[in-house]
DNA sequence: ACCGAAACGAAAATATCTTTCATGAGTGAC
DNA sequence: GTCACTCATGAAAGATATTTTCGTTTCGGT
């Protein structure tokens, strides 16, 4: 019924990206995540949907697609990609968005970073930006796919990041907490070395991909191994229908913020992709609470005369 | 806090009698205005809706009507009786009054993470708190210290970012950057090789500390070597009165948030160092602006082939 | 008990939403 | 270049939901 869901190759492929209950009011983060994926008329529809919520909420199934030339049959396709049954369940969304937008917040910095910001401007985007992001992954995430992926990181025997560049930093970030309350994991920086890693995984191994194209081939690759190796795939990725979520068996979507050519990409998918990676690391340390506290504390100790006089004065609480 | 805008007293609310437009949140107030005035049904009808908007919401006309013990025309003719045209309607005012009430009820994230709460908590506490994170770094940014840092950042022969740890991502995050715009930047992550890199400097050069505590030492050493050789020198910390700032001619002091064992001190201060390493790149990246946009754009040529069919366009739905 | 008025619900009528299906545009193979 | 194929798309049929109509029931007054 659903075309989307190809059924991937090796038959595991869990619940993928898209089972998610329907968005309160993460609508307008589904649609930038999803807009990639979409045909162009369906595209037409979103934009008008998260463009104009509450103008769209007083439409019928006939009078949006009129309003975006398009069909009713396409309106519907779209409230379906967008996680509603249907156009009747959107439309309350909808609704539902309008009077949130309209009682809470008017100001929204809708301008982009321009050449000539000031300074303060630039700050001043920046945090906004971020903010947004964080709200929009946080509404977006899937929490029954994130404790999943929670379950199985806490139970492995060992955890492999992978990531390129920017993602790459973000598998350490991971890394570095794991390592902290006592788990393994390693977030190979080099393709080749990741998949020699991936070679040693194997059931009850979990293996982590961090792509925010979803499609990066360095980092698939070594998913793919350790998918077919029986080990548990994670991927966080902005693309919940690329290539790497084949070989996913739990799919992290974050969110896709707007970019333009003086706030690359990278950096509200860095934004996105720590949240989720934070998100993952607390479940975990929840779970492993007995084990985990003692080893926290410990690396607090460890570190602590690393820092030379700490001695900075005022404050300075933690001995 | 001031969005307790729940009531409708102010002046709006004179559309009391009936011959209006939809009422907004004013539902509850409504109800109990024309309760007298309803027949029995109908009230029974009223009282389900002010109860329990958001259930209400999810149901049909023929839905109501059963739960109430009523029949679709009593329902529709409340429905008018409050002042819409329609069940429809009502309907739709019935979502956006969930949707208000609910975000209303979201700021209850006071609490700091425990061990047993539900992932979703988790994932909004964490997502809240890297919010405020941000707004409390931007609002403590000293856009002097930071304009003079983004001078001397995009005047650099080459520019050493220390870090260590967590911070260390950081650095190597604002060196990725900046290399990408064709800066010449380092982040040695060990600290016998930032020494060494930092005697090479000289005025002229940029180093570029990161610290949360201010007194790590693996990273004050290099900074004051850079600093000695005549290097123009910056900081990074949560602790502007701490040692690292001793060498440092602008520092730039990043926000301490609340932290538990769950929530480690590093995540809040690796959020707050990544947006003023953001505002530094965007910084630099204006002022460099001509010679920037093309370097970009180069570096997003060079990344395309490297993710597999990375076609934004239509289709494309996975093979 | 009888009358009248209003309340009420069953079902018809209508509007709205959903599904199916045929068409045509685009794409890759040859 | 043509051909076969896939897939996006909208028209119209089909299914639901909403609104209206209209007859029955209930209740108060005489």
């Amino acid at each position: 019924m659903k075309e989307t869901f190809a059924s991937a190759s090796g038959g595991r492929r869990a619940t993928g990206g898209g089972s998610a209950p329907p968005a309160p009011a993460a609508l307008a983060a589904k649609v930038r995540t999803l807009a990639p994926s979409m045909t162009r008329s369906m595209q037409r529809v979103a934009e008008a949907v998260a463009g104009d919520p509450a103008g769209c909420a007083a439409l019928t199934v006939t009078g949006l697609a009129e309003l975006t030339g398009t069909s009713e049959a396409t309106v519907v396709r779209t409230a379906r990609l967008l996680g509603y049954p249907g156009y009747r369940d959107l439309r309350l969304a909808l609704a539902g968005l309008a009077a949130q937008q309209q009682s809470g917040r008017a100001p929204a910095i809708t301008t982009d970073i321009a050449v000539d910001d000031p300074i303060a401007d630039v700050v001043a985007k920046l945090a906004y930006d971020e903010q947004q992001t964080l709200a929009d992954t946080a509404a977006g995430l899937d929490t029954v796919q994130l404790g999943a992926a929670v379950a199985a990181l806490a139970a492995a025997r060992r955890t492999d990041v992978y990531g390129i560049g920017a993602s790459n930093l973000v598998a350490q970030d991971l890394t570095q907490k794991m390592l902290r309350i006592g788990l393994i994991a390693h977030a190979p920086g080099d393709p080749h070395l990741a998949v020699t890693n991936a070679v040693q995984l194997r059931a009850g191994d979990v293996a982590l991909a961090i792509t925010h194209s979803g499609s990066t081939g360095d980092v698939i690759e070594p998913l793919r191994v350790a998918f077919e190796r029986g080990a548990t795939t994670i991927a966080i990725t902005g693309r919940p229908d690329g290539p790497v979520t084949q070989y996913a068996d739990h799919v992290l979507t974050t969110s896709t913020a707007r970019e333009s050519e003086l706030r690359p990409a990278a950096m509200s998918s860095r934004t996105s992709q720590l949240l989720v990676v934070d998100c993952l690391f607390v479940g975990v340390a929840q779970r492993t609470y007995e084990a985990t506290a003692p080893a926290l504390a410990a690396s607090y100790e460890a570190l602590a005369h690393r820092h030379g006089a700490l001695r900075g004065g005022a404050g300075d609480r933690r001995a």
